[in-house]
DNA sequence: TTGCGACTACCCGTTTACCGGTAGTGACAA
DNA sequence: TTGTCACTACCGGTAAACGGGTAGTCGCAA
């Protein structure tokens, strides 16, 4: 019984390409592939594959989102992270979203084979450019999840306007509420989310799909 | 007689899965890769490949430059940009370089392999997104009004700090000019792009891959 | 040659972000 | 009931962004 793998990843080229590598192995099967986001919902919607192996960066719906999506509509659908970059935070992101693995394309094809067995044998993998990455974060504070979760409703609201660009007062204005109260809100959301910059909330919020990127 | 191919791309799970993809062509022989810019000159001086497969983002040296060099020593190599990316000012930069094709990863394989065969008969050779993206600039060319908005190289490299959350002060250092130059650099990018905050700057730089998202 | 544009650097000023406080309300759970 | 937390609002201060000006050097093209 092979393992069906759906492939997501906005290129089509490297999706084309990792076909064929992972099809030298008779175990796998890549069923099915595509390069958006809510296109990844219904196909596996509609083919139940065993593992996803999905990018961050897609049109339609990001990987972290969508990597969410999965895990709470379909649980027993294994995500695999399979992203350029080895920021702790995306890797963080990625495995609060649910995902079971986070491999980096820096990383050897090897390495993928990894994580696609440690998957179908319900555990996680980390390669090792994301273990070295996540080094730090975990000897700084053992805290615990500071996932989306933490943020409030009305926080997350000001955090979309800030990513879009609109200052606080502009966005007292829409919210009927006091620019000072706004200003609260957004240092909230830096304080919990160890952020410094309308940069790196901009940068988050386009990751977790507040805001159109 | 094979066309003996040189893969230079900094993800190396993206050069094994290509190598996998092109060799089932039986044409095609994939000689050697590297993630390296500077070890791409070595072995282009070292084995004269037919053709190179030249990503542009690279350590050591970046893809443009690496493709100028290569053109200059040895004439007879045909180059084919792999990008990511299909900004206008990329393209005019590679094929500058004396790039003989350029195709972009969103691009299918068969791009790729209509890239190689057409450098292989000392043609040139641009995959529909790339022409799509050009073309933008030659119809537009009476200019004026939202111009593609050329941004320089060093405009660039300031937008790729600003949006990774730097303070003027910070990318000053990094690019050892002073902070006030930073900041020209800064309001000339939003001149052009129609652009009033970081968090603008932030979304168009993560929008052209300038930074990760 | 002249002109243009990119890059460099500094001046000025205003606006906004950023980082500390304090404090009242309502909802909800221990 | 008491405690906690989100949301509301304000105060003050420092740092940075933002927008305008001037000006020199350099390479490149008309």
């Amino acid at each position: 019984m092979k393992l069906r793998i759906l492939l997501a990843d906005d290129h089509q080229m490297f999706r084309e390409a990792l076909r064929s590598l992972l099809e030298k192995d008779p175990r796998l099967d890549v069923a099915a592939e595509t390069g958006d986001g809510l296109e990844v919902l219904r196909l596996v919607g509609e083919m139940s594959p065993d593992i996803v192996c999905m990018d961050i960066n897609m049109p339609g719906m990001n990987g972290i989102e969508t990597t969410r999506q999965i895990t709470a509509a379909w649980p027993s659908v294994r995500v695999i992270a399979l992203s350029a970059f080895s920021e702790p935070q995306y890797i963080q992101d990625m495995m609060n979203a649910g995902a079971a693995a986070y491999v980096t394309k820096a990383a050897a094809g090897a390495e993928l084979l990894r994580a696609i067995d440690a998957a179908s044998r319900d555990r996680t993998y980390l390669c090792p450019d994301a273990t070295d990455a996540v080094k730090g974060i975990l000897s700084g504070h053992g805290d615990e999840t500071k996932g989306p979760a933490r943020i409030g409703a009305r926080e997350r609201q000001v955090l979309q306007l800030v990513a879009a660009g609109f200052t606080s007062a502009q966005i007292a204005d829409q919210l009927h509420i006091a620019a000072s109260t706004v200003e609260v809100h957004r240092r909230n959301i830096m304080r919990k989310l160890d952020l410094h910059s309308v940069a790196g909330l901009t940068r988050y919020a386009i990751r977790n799909g507040l805001v159109p990127d």
